[in-house]
DNA sequence: CGCAAGTTTGACGCTGCTCAATCACTGTGG
DNA sequence: CCACAGTGATTGAGCAGCGTCAAACTTGCG
């Protein structure tokens, strides 16, 4: 079904080192130390929130199976998702430098995690500058979606709102490999949560979804998306994969390389 | 007028220095390499786009003096703010690792900017770990913050946008010694550039700005801002400095001494 | 003095919100 | 096998926050 799955065995079955791997072509002890570091992870129940807003920052989490987000609640109930988690993701590997959390990471499903402990990651990252280099990389992505999130939620109507979101969680999810043999993919989150991520009311959310379904860009529902017109989703949320630095490689220059120096 | 300004001569008279020393005590030599980091910065006039999206990053700049913004810009005309720059913010310290800028820089007034080549900064980083620590430190506000504004912009309405936005620029100018004596600071900034933060527009701006003013929460006009009612304005823009990390210090802890290791 | 940029004001209307009810689906226990 | 409950999706009616358009006013500046 995934279509790489099989190449290379189990190696490419691993999230994260297939997601790095897209940047900074790792070798065989780099993809040891990944694999070393993503063993055992555990099971997590959906709803269950990994970390919440306040506490003390111990771990770098990375999600093997499964969405998670992050989200800041408003005293009136109100809240935001600021981000999306999917296998291979890693939370800002230097979070723990604070000594109190500002947002909450939660789980949209059942999902396995690793939780791995601040001094272990630093010691990985000082021994393969490759890994570094390519932890950088996620870091810098993470950061970009952010400020198109910004962009989306601040500039963009219902409409365009929710058809980025979508282009950009097929960009995503195709780049671990979770891209269905039909073209769909999993997406585990309700209107309302949709919602909270758009900064629209999911009654709204609702309406907008009924005419993007209507206008043959989108099949949704149990959990899962189909997109029907790639380019006129595309076109009408405004899209362009850049910021995700995915489809095309960063840059290999003398920067670059001073940073593995 | 800048309270502190005379404290131990030149020293404190540097933003980035007194940033950095905030969070991580600094020893001389310390202070030595990043007062040389910022030798030499070049005026620009304001309006001037430090670099554009599409451009590819090479330097990462320090301002010294004036204000920039980042900002994206969308093909109907509409743009989004995501972050405003004050003297002693340094663009994110990896940005040249991507070949491809996916965002613009630029000048809110006539500004003195360092572009500081990639490599040196890396070297710095090298060989002062405590500055390596204060700049990430540097680097996860600055994100925490962008996280902020997607709430602010998703969640809020106009009257507790604009509140929360004034009071995070109060905070910010403080940190950097830039509050006048009569309380009031320099905030050289459009009612539709407010309006491009805030996902709002000009026409809104104004109107709550006066309604704002009616209630004696705030002073603004001929580029400045006098806030007049702290507690008020906090409150209304429901602002909890916690993610600027700033009004208390980050963890000391062992995971911290780790990553000086 | 006179332009240019920015601010302010007015009239009007749409996008998206609120409240509230109903429907659909899924899993559960009897 | 079905009634039931809970969660999420859908629908309707009414409304308001904020947007649009356009004009007038104010301020800084050459």
């Amino acid at each position: 079904m995934l279509s790489l799955s099989r190449e290379r065995g189990t190696l490419v079955s691993n999230p994260l080192v297939r997601k790095l791997n897209r940047f900074v072509p790792l070798g065989d002890a780099e993809i040891a130390a990944l694999e070393s570091l993503s063993r055992n992870p555990k099971t997590h129940p959906a709803g269950h929130d990994l970390i919440r807003e306040g506490a003390k920052p111990e771990y770098v989490f990375l999600l093997m199976k499964g969405w998670a987000y992050r989200y800041k609640s408003l005293p009136s109930g109100r809240r935001q998702i600021m981000a999306y988690l999917i296998p291979g993701d890693l939370c800002d590997i230097h979070i723990f430098l604070f000594d109190e959390m500002d947002h909450s990471i939660g789980l949209l499903s059942a999902a396995e995690v690793v939780a791995i402990p601040a001094a272990q990651m630093l010691e990985v990252m000082n021994r393969f500058p490759k890994i570094e280099r390519a932890l950088w990389w996620a870091t810098l992505v993470d950061e970009a979606t952010l400020r198109e999130w910004l962009l989306n939620v601040g500039q963009r109507n219902a409409y365009e709102k929710l058809s980025h979101l979508f282009c950009e969680m097929a960009v995503r999810m195709e780049a671990v490999g979770l891209i269905d043999h039909d073209g769909s993919f999993s997406l585990p989150l309700t209107q309302a949560e949709l919602a909270d991520t758009t900064g629209l009311t999911s009654v709204h959310v609702n309406r907008t979804l009924q005419r993007m379904r209507r206008d043959k860009l989108i099949e949704i529902g149990q959990q899962r998306l189909m997109i029907l017109d790639r380019a006129g989703l595309r076109e009408s949320g405004g899209f362009n994969p850049n910021y995700l630095h995915v489809e095309k490689k960063a840059s290999q220059a003398s920067t670059g390389a001073a940073l593995s120096a």
